[in-house]
DNA sequence: TAAAAATACTCCATAGGTATTTTAT
DNA sequence: ATAAAATACCTATGGAGTATTTTTA
């Protein structure tokens, strides 16, 4: 193999055509450097110089032979500057997860900010419920993902969390219903028709719906079931029933469809943030900080921008 | 500098994850390995791999670094043998000019022969007049260039001369002339209008005509200039003329022309190949070996193929 | 004669070797 | 107890230094 020393000989020589200048550029003295083009013309087989004595000039070989150098001394080079950018988090790939319900709130939040400060970043983006995230997460899969909150020492040892984002539960209504904007009774939410999610897809979000309304004495009429904020709000719009929803989906406006809040104490979703606790990915802790400064308790009931 | 000797340690041991094994890929025993790869993992400011006595993976960090160093270092490794290619004229550039009648004859003949043994070699190809072609050899432009043969001793003794092709001339005519494909007799050529090229863009096949048409006793009708053979063949064809070409211009078969043999011994125009005695470009050294071998005197005559 | 590259030699930094220790399973 | 990496120490190759010679414009 050759050393990249001679590379780099050989390259400053064909740029000042003289070997007691190069010598100097090279922080080095003429006769070693004369030498090491020696090595190297002798390794290569054909001159690389024409010496006249009195000028040198590079030959058509070594003249054809200069970009190829240049071009592996360049990659050659960059290495420990792309080193140090890896290490820094500052470059590479972070892959982060979601539950659908994060898509209009903490997700583009975190996602922007991150962005922002870390533009060399490759984030790959899947969508998943929190319990799929994290086994994935157990598994070694994936650097971080936002969940609903676990009930308190829910997790596995192995994970931290932390607390994003607290938004209370609104009803979307089909506009049919009138009553414009008013708080909805959660007498009224218990006799309706309802959509939502199948529990299967989001048991967490799942049991903060039903759990409400059986706080209220009601049990929830599941006139329909969709895996998608999109789709809820949709079914919700063509008068097929109610939903309850985060209140960042008021973000998402549908014609034929109106966001309520709940009279009394809404149920309150709360996002997070889960990763493994023994990760070493450098793209992670520069995540972990933008999302530490993301989630200030004041922002917590600050309206949301999607 | 990181040198690529430890590049090398790193991306074999990233392959096995075994200080042992790799030492030994590498040719080398394990405790220099263990020293490199520290010595690595310090320069950087991170470990690259995770030890854990009895297993090694690489750290999130090493993962992303490895395609970076994998492609330096394939890029350094392949420097010898594109090397090799260059110095063998298997590989690179090679700047070619030709005059215009040899566009049907030696130069498509030559740039085949040569792309089919070279077939990595870049050719750059430039019509010019015979003495600039060799004007600008002589300033250091270009390898090579097909030009009418020179005056006997007329080439500059900085350059070498290959004869390539002799070929005779025969007229273009317009078919309205009638007579079929009887050899053209002088004496009916002396009395017609010639088309022919202006002298400065071709002298020597210029006087190569005039010569002929003064040896039987006439001068040149010159109707019409033209510089470029196809442009020739259609003023034949339009009927303003006729004019004397190359053999191979049969080749360019053109409605209301029509290619007939002169009559008594038709002037020969010797096509060659021109370059710098002391050029050391390897791509040349190629191109003259298949010169060399195109330029058999039984080829002298034989059927020209475009 | 002078400028510049080549040659001759000397030295030392470091890559790699051998022997041994440490450590986790 | 054993496998595997780390540590300690030694050796020698070769890259770079100094002094000098060669060469040609």
């Amino acid at each position: 193999m050759i050393e990249p020393r001679r590379l780099r000989h050989f390259a400053v020589l064909a740029e000042t055509l003289h070997f007691g200048r190069a010598a100097e550029r090279l922080g080095m003295t003429q006769p070693p450097l004369s030498q090491s083009i020696q090595a190297l013309e002798a390794e290569l087989g054909a001159p690389l110089f024409q010496r006249t004595r009195r000028s040198v000039a590079l030959t058509p070989f070594g003249e054809s032979w200069l970009p190829h150098v240049r071009a592996a001394l360049a990659a050659v080079e960059a290495l420990p500057e792309a080193a140090r950018r890896l290490r820094d988090g500052e470059a590479g790939r972070l892959a982060l997860s979601f539950i659908g319900t994060a898509v209009y709130s903490a997700l583009p939040r975190l996602v922007q900010a991150y962005a922002a400060r870390f533009p060399d970043v490759e984030i790959a983006l899947t969508e998943a419920t929190s319990d799929v995230q994290i086994s994935a997460l157990l598994a070694g899969e994936g650097h971080a993902g936002l969940i609903v909150a676990p009930p308190s020492g829910g997790l596995p040892k192995a994970l931290d969390y932390l607390p994003l984002l607290s938004e209370p539960l609104v009803a979307a209504v089909p506009e049919a219903w009138g009553d414009g904007d008013r708080p909805l009774a959660p007498e009224a939410a218990i006799k309706a028709p309802l959509i939502l999610f199948p529990r299967p897809a989001a048991p967490a979000f799942h049991d903060l719906v039903t759990g409400w309304l059986r706080a209220h004495g009601g049990e929830a009429k599941v006139a329909q079931e969709a895996t998608q904020m999109q789709t809820i709000v949709s079914l919700v719009s063509a008068g097929l029933g109610f939903a309850l929803v985060p209140a960042s989906l008021r973000n998402l406006a549908r014609t034929g469809a109106r966001y309520r809040d709940l009279r009394g104490a809404a149920p309150i979703l709360e996002t997070g943030l889960v990763w493994r606790r023994a990760e070493t990915a450098p793209t992670l802790r520069g995540f972990l900080e933008v999302a530490r400064e993301a989630a200030q308790p004041s922002g917590v009931k600050e309206k949301l921008k999607p």
